[in-house]
DNA sequence: CGTGAGATTGAGAATTCTCAAAGGTCGTGG
DNA sequence: CCACGACCTTTGAGAATTCTCAATCTCACG
């Protein structure tokens, strides 16, 4: 249920029995969504956050021209809506990409945590940085790397993120996105990451074919997009 | 000293006396740092955050490559790096733009707000969060909007921020930047800057003259920005 | 098989970049 | 008080990237 959550915080600090079992009874209840659906929706009180237990979720921005823009990829383990813990209300939406499996957090329980137990607090606030810090790394991305270099660095982060949950099979995962909705993470056009995928597979950089994506040469993608992955916080020290 | 932070948290939440004292105890001391000088370097271990008294810094995200992208603008009472708290080490530098005053916060003190201030520790927290929607307001701006209308977003943004604080009069403000680091917040060129803001200026959407900042038509430069300011939850409520 | 969503291709247009040079502004030293 | 230098801003011209608007192709699925 929260073991995915509980391998993304164990790889940035110890979390002790009694805090896992905090977070166990933490869950009030499971919800399942079919693929593009909204769990959450822009500007709307909220009284809990969710939990992706499994499948995938965007975070989608929309514009009052219409245009949308997909501001984080959630995969299972992400505490996707935490931030509306405090916020109250989100300034995006929260969209199923596939089918999935969400656990949902009541508030109260949540401030009960900060109340009760800091050091948990500072964990769960910590995922919130780290989803900022993932935000920080997309502006830079978007805002001087081309458009092949962008998509080769969502594919590098996507799986070392999911290699930390143990959702990645050697240089190999699940990636059911479409070219439109990859399109809308890096703020291109469908028909642009068309043809930048191309380059990348004529180049032998990334294969990718029915939902999933592989990287034959790791080093050489990750050079190819400038990936570093010191912004993903993959270290554990006491927090 | 802190009085700008307290409008910040008081333009989201109520501060109590005590916790207002309990900030006033936090700052160990202040710094002054001349113009375009590192404050943190990035990827070096903190032991304390940094609150901005006065003046404007920047979050510089330096790629392999060389380019640089500003992630962020702080102006005075902004807790600038208050996320590396429980980073621990920042993904990018903290640089100043002008002369600043900026009080230093150890990270022990931080810890035990989050031990005995669980109120306190939400609205830090919330602080961090608010940043974080600047920065996905940001990507959304990015990612859809051509470059005239970013920059007109930009202007927008820091109106509003300063006006939160005190430090816009009428619709007018000190903006000190260049306008090549104009273009490493948009990730723009900085002769694509000149040019758009040429456009804006033509248009009468907006003034810019030795470092100050007009908007004659607060209403059109909005709309022309896309600008709705829902993302800085200007909202007071119980967090 | 027929259908529909997604992938691919083509061609022309718009946006943005690069490189280079020219113009302004302002503080400093002579 | 003027001249100089440093740092911005502005301009020009050509190139690269990315977009728009179809049209066509592919393939899983009923």
């Amino acid at each position: 249920m929260i073991e995915l959550l509980l391998r993304k915080l164990r790889a940035r600090d110890a979390v002790s029995a009694e805090e896992e079992q905090v977070l166990r009874d933490a869950v009030a209840r499971v919800e399942d969504h079919g693929p593009d659906s909204e769990v959450v929706r822009e500007g709307m009180r909220q009284g809990s956050s969710r939990l992706l237990i499994e499948g995938l979720v965007a975070r989608v921005k929309t514009l009052e021209n219409g245009r949308r823009q997909i501001t984080e990829l959630h995969v299972g383990g992400d505490f996707v809506d935490l931030h509306s813990f405090l916020l109250k209300r989100l300034d995006h939406s929260i969209v199923t990409v596939t089918r999935c499996r969400i656990g949902v957090v009541p508030h109260e329980v949540l401030a009960d945590i900060t109340r009760r137990r800091p050091h948990l607090a500072r964990l769960l606030w910590l995922m919130t940085l780290i989803d900022a810090a993932i935000q920080r790394q997309w502006l830079a991305v978007m805002g001087q790397l081309p458009a092949g270099a962008q998509i080769a660095h969502l594919l590098c982060e996507l799986y070392v993120r999911l290699e930390v949950v143990g959702l990645a099979n050697g240089h190999s995962f699940e990636l059911p996105l479409t070219q439109e909705e990859m399109g809308e993470v890096c703020g291109l056009t469908s028909v642009h990451v068309n043809r930048s995928l191309q380059q990348l597979r004529a180049q032998g950089l990334v294969e990718w074919q029915r939902g999933r994506v592989t990287i034959p040469d790791w080093p050489r993608l990750a050079r190819h997009a400038h990936f570093e992955t010191d912004y993903l916080n993959l270290r554990v020290e006491p927090r």
